[in-house]
DNA sequence: AGTACCACCTGACGGC
DNA sequence: TGCCGTCAGGTGGTAC
């Protein structure tokens, strides 16, 4: 699930949890989950050190390290969480990094099918820069919106999902924001005038905030969402209609088509 | 610049 | 109960 809105929860979660607490053992269990780093690169910038503050771009958490030791880096892939817990608690099943604080407290990061990464960046921005991400999508303004819109001639949901657009939209989420602003995903981006780009803008923005504020869980999520209705022959939240599957660059694609017929 | 397709990895689920 | 195909919200590479 780990789209923006998602990992602004497990940034929430790390900040009320495993911040300013001194790390005694860094255990990696699969280093396939590492991001051009060993286990060992990783264990001695961390341990000794603390977790000291925490920044979102997109689908990235990243984690600033005490005493200058950089940045943590946090990807989830598509199963990827966290869980801090104590060692006397029920861990959780695919831990692939795990960190042993002082107070007996650890941090997993759990990745069941390991295409999340954890990596190590001398700042956000330079991961940012390295990865060729595009601005955060919350971040964004109608007007930066625009202008990573122009000249684009591909289909809108591809755009919104290409993470050097616009960084933090994933397939639920761009699904979700083109049914709100009633707009067909296979419509391309140069179809759209400027009153409907700045539509599609409003609806990504209300769709994020909504999600972040129902802790992206599809259960708390409001009526409204299509979210919850992800699933072929589903009514649509608004009309009733059917909830159309098609797919768009290989990925599932669910809309409405009564609605979202432009 | 854009798209289609494949690969990476593991587990859940439904049909037989 | 067990086997098997299909599907899943991530990214990245290649060929066209």
């Amino acid at each position: 699930m780990p789209e923006l809105p998602d990992v602004a929860v497990f940034r929430d979660y790390l900040d009320a949890t495993a911040l300013h607490e001194r790390i005694e053992e860094v255990e990696v269990r699969d280093d396939y989950v590492l991001e051009d780093l060993s286990a060992r690169t990783l264990a001695q910038r961390l341990e000794g050190r603390s977790l000291e503050s925490t920044e979102q771009h997109g689908k990235y958490l990243l984690v600033r390290i005490g005493e200058d030791g950089g940045w943590l880096v946090l990807h989830f892939g598509m199963t990827g969480f966290l869980k801090y817990f104590r060692e006397d608690e029920q861990a959780p099943g695919h831990i692939r990094v795990l960190l042993r604080f002082e107070n007996g407290y650890r941090l997993a990061f759990d990745c069941r099918r390991k295409l999340g990464k954890v990596a190590l960046a001398d700042s956000p921005e330079a991961w940012v820069r390295a990865k060729e991400l595009g601005p955060d999508a919350l971040a964004l303004d109608a007007e930066g919106f625009l202008e990573v819109l122009a000249g684009r001639r591909g289909r809108v949901k591809s755009a919104l999902m290409n993470q050097s657009i616009l960084a933090g939209v994933g397939n639920v989420y761009a699904d979700e924001a083109l049914f709100q602003a009633r707009i067909h995903p296979e419509r391309s981006v140069d179809a759209l005038d400027e009153s409907r780009r700045r539509e599609l803008f409003e609806a990504l923005h209300d769709v994020l905030e909504s999600a972040i504020e129902a802790r992206a869980d599809p259960e708390r999520v409001p009526d409204r969402f299509l979210l919850p209705h992800r699933r072929r022959g589903k009514s649509c939240p608004r009309c009733g209609g059917q909830i159309e599957r098609i797919e768009l660059s290989g990925r599932a694609t669910y809309f409405c088509p009564r609605e979202q017929s432009s």
